[in-house]
DNA sequence: TGAGACAACGTTAACGCAAACACTATCACC
DNA sequence: GGTGATAGTGTTTGCGTTAACGTTGTCTCA
C-alpha cells in the first residue's frame, strides 16, 4: 500500500524481524521458522515488496536474465530465432531480453559491456558485432556469451550456427534435377555472412554445371520489395530465368509477386525457391519451396551453452553447427518444355 | 588487459588518482584537470573499463533502457510495433529490451517488478497483462509506464491506442460501396480488444445494412494458417461470400491462398481486405487492400510518455488515440455481376 | 546438571558507484 | 597580507541486497 518503493528493511520492521531474516525467507535460502515465515511472506505481500534487481545482481545474485542482440526484430528469421531462444530461456527459468542492433558501434560496444555489467546473466549475440578487437574484449571478460551465425574472424567464444551452403546446393541441385537450366538468384544483404554461404553454394553449383552466368544474379537485401523488383530484373532479360533461387523466403514472395504481375504462373511458368522456411511459406499459394534452419534447436543450443558457461563449463571454441534441409514444396516443378508454351 | 571485472578503483589506482575523479572524467561531471582527463581515460581504456550498470542503478543513476512487454515477437504488428518503439527509444538515447508475454502472470508480475526495480528506466506494456489488481499496484509504484492498445479495465496510467473501430468501419463500407453485399468475416485472436473492436464495426455495419449472417463470422487468431482454413470455411458455403474482411494482414494472405487452391482470382472473384498494414501487403501480388495504424508515430508517442513521466510531468489520465486508416489496393474490387461468370 | 549440538535469528561488511561534503592549493583584490 | 573566490581533488556515506560470521536459545544425553 505503499507509493514508493518498498525495501527489505520495511518488510523487516513489519513483521518484526531482522532484514536478513526477510531475505532468508523470499530466498527460500538458510534457516526459519514456520511461523516466522509466514509473518514475514504476509508482510511482504501486504506492502507489494519486490526485490530490487540491481541491487541483487550488484551483491552477485544472478538476474535470471538473458539478453540477445539481433540485427531486426521484422525480419521473420530473426524474429523466429528469438522466439526459439525466448522459449528455451523461458524453460530454462530464464527470461530473455531481446536488443536490436544499434548502428553505431561504440554505443553497442558500451550496450553490451552495461548488458554484461549487471542486467543480464548471460547474452546471445547474432551479428558479429564490430571487430576482432571487440570478440577479443568479450573473450577477455569471461562473460557467458554465445555468437550466432558467426563465420566471420576466429575466435574462441561458443558459436552456434547453422549451414547455409548445403542446402542451397540442395536447392539449386533440386532445380537442376527438375530439368533447368536457366537459374537466376537474388542475393541477401551485403554484409551478410550467411548471404554470403548461400550465394557460394550457388555459384560453385552452377559453375560445375557449366551454366554460370554473371547476369542472372541480382543483389537482394533479403527484403519482399527487393524481391520485387530483381524478380522483375531477371524477368525482363532478353533469355529470362525459368526458375529463380532467393536468399531469403521473403524475397521469394517478392518474385511470386513480380512474376504475376507480369502474368506468369507459379510454378508453370517459374519455379521459385526460397530461404528460411519461415511460417509463411507452409501458408501461401502456391506453398514455398525453400531451405530451413533448425530454429527451435538453435534456440536450445543458445541457451544450453551460456548456462553451461555460468556453470563454469568449459565452452571454449565450442561449435554446435546445425544442417540446413531443402523442403520442397509448390512452388518449384520442371520447366515448360518449349513445345507446350502458352 | 584484465581478465575480471574493472572497477573505478582499479582505474584510479593505475591512473593515480581517487575513486571519484575517475567517475567525475568518465560521466564528464565536475570539475577536472585536463592532465587529470587525459590520465584516466588512458587508464579506463588500457583497462577495458566498462561502468557495473547494476551498481549505477542503485545509486539512483538511470540505465538508459526502456523495458516493453509485447505478446509475442513473430506476429508482424508487434514486430513492427516495437521496432517502432526501438526507433523512438533510440532516437531519444534510450535502449529498448523487448521481452515477450510470460504465460505464468504471477512470474510476469515478478518480472515487470524486476524490470523497474533497477533494470529499467520506465516500462511499455502492449498487452493488458492480468487484471484491474495488477494495474493498480503499477499504479502505485509510481513507475514510469505507459500502456499500449489498452481497452480493459479502467486505469490512470497513460494510454497509448489505436482505434480499430472506424477504420473497420471504412473497411466494410469500401467493400459495401463496392456493390459486395455477402462479406465475411474472419475474427482475431479471442482475448484481444482488439479484435474485439473490429469485430464491433464488422457488426455494427453489417446490422444496419440489413446483411447481417452470423454464418459469415469464422473465428480466427491472426495467423495465415487460420486464414486459410477460414478461407476454405466461407467459400465452402452454399452461398459464399464475393468479399472477405479478415481481422489481421496474415489471415488475410491465408484467405487469399485459400481463394486460389480453388481456382478463384482475386479480386476478380474475391475482394479481401486486411488489417495492419504489414510491409508485405504493399509488396505482395494482389497488394493487398487493408486498415492500417501509425505505428510510427504511437511508437515516438510511447516513448514521449515514458520519459515525460520520467521526468515528473503530470501524465495520469493521459489518453493519446490514434486513428486507423484504409488503404485501398488491388485486393478489392466490384463483385462479378451475375452475368460475368467465369 | 551441564556440555554440546543445532536451530533460529541478528550484526556486520561488502558489492560498485556517485552525491554530499570537505579539504587544499592558487589566485585576485582591496 | 589577509580575505574570499574558485578550481581541483579526496573522504565518507549510503543505495538494497546477501554472505560470512556471531549470538542466543532450546533440546539431548551422559
Amino acid at each position: 500500500m505503499s507509493r514508493e518503493k518498498v525495501t527489505l528493511s520495511h518488510v523487516a520492521r513489519l513483521a518484526g524481524v531482522s532484514i536478513i531474516t526477510v531475505s532468508r525467507v523470499l530466498n527460500n535460502k538458510g534457516r526459519f521458522s514456520e511461523a516466522t515465515r509466514a509473518r514475514v511472506l504476509q508482510a511482504a505481500s501486504q506492502l507489494g515488496y519486490v526485490a530490487n534487481t540491481a541491487a541483487r545482481s550488484l551483491r552477485g545474485h544472478p538476474t535470471q536474465i538473458l539478453g540477445m542482440v539481433i540485427p531486426e526484430l521484422v525480419s521473420p528469421y530473426f524474429a523466429e530465432l528469438a522466439r526459439a531462444a525466448a522459449d528455451a530461456a523461458s524453460q530454462m527459468g530464464y527470461d530473455l531480453a531481446v536488443f536490436t542492433t544499434s548502428r553505431d558501434p561504440e554505443r553497442e560496444r558500451e550496450r553490451v559491456g552495461a548488458l554484461l555489467g549487471g542486467l543480464a546473466d548471460g547474452l546471445i549475440i547474432v551479428v558479429p558485432i564490430g571487430s576482432a578487437a571487440f570478440l577479443a574484449s568479450l573473450e577477455r571478460s569471461r562473460a557467458p556469451v554465445v555468437l550466432v551465425n558467426h563465420f566471420g574472424a576466429a575466435t574462441h567464444l561458443p558459436v552456434v550456427r547453422a549451414d547455409s551452403f548445403e542446402g542451397s546446393l540442395a536447392a539449386v541441385r533440386h532445380l537442376l534435377a527438375l530439368g533447368h537450366r536457366r537459374i537466376g538468384f537474388i542475393t541477401g544483404a551485403a554484409h551478410s555472412s550467411q548471404a554470403a554461404e548461400r550465394l557460394r553454394a550457388y555459384r560453385e553449383c552452377m559453375l560445375a554445371a557449366g551454366l554460370w552466368d554473371e547476369r542472372l544474379v541480382r543483389p537482394g537485401d533479403f527484403t519482399q520489395r527487393r524481391g520485387v523488383e530483381a524478380g522483375h530484373e531477371l524477368l525482363s532479360l532478353e533469355d529470362p530465368p525459368t526458375a529463380i533461387f532467393a536468399a531469403s523466403d521473403l524475397t521469394a514472395f517478392g518474385v511470386i509477386a513480380a512474376a504475376q504481375a507480369r502474368g506468369l504462373q507459379v510454378p508453370q511458368d517459374l519455379s521459385v525457391v526460397g530461404f528460411d522456411n519461415i511460417p509463411t511459406a507452409a501458408h501461401s499459394h502456391p506453398s514455398l519451396t525453400t531451405v530451413g534452419h533448425p530454429i527451435q534447436a538453435m534456440g536450445q543450443a543458445m541457451v544450453d551453452l551460456i548456462i553451461k558457461a555460468k556453470a563454469g563449463e568449459q565452452v571454449r571454441d565450442t561449435l554446435v553447427e546445425f544442417p540446413s534441409e531443402l523442403i520442397v514444396r509448390e512452388s518449384s516443378a520442371p520447366p515448360r518444355t518449349p513445345g507446350e508454351k502458352i
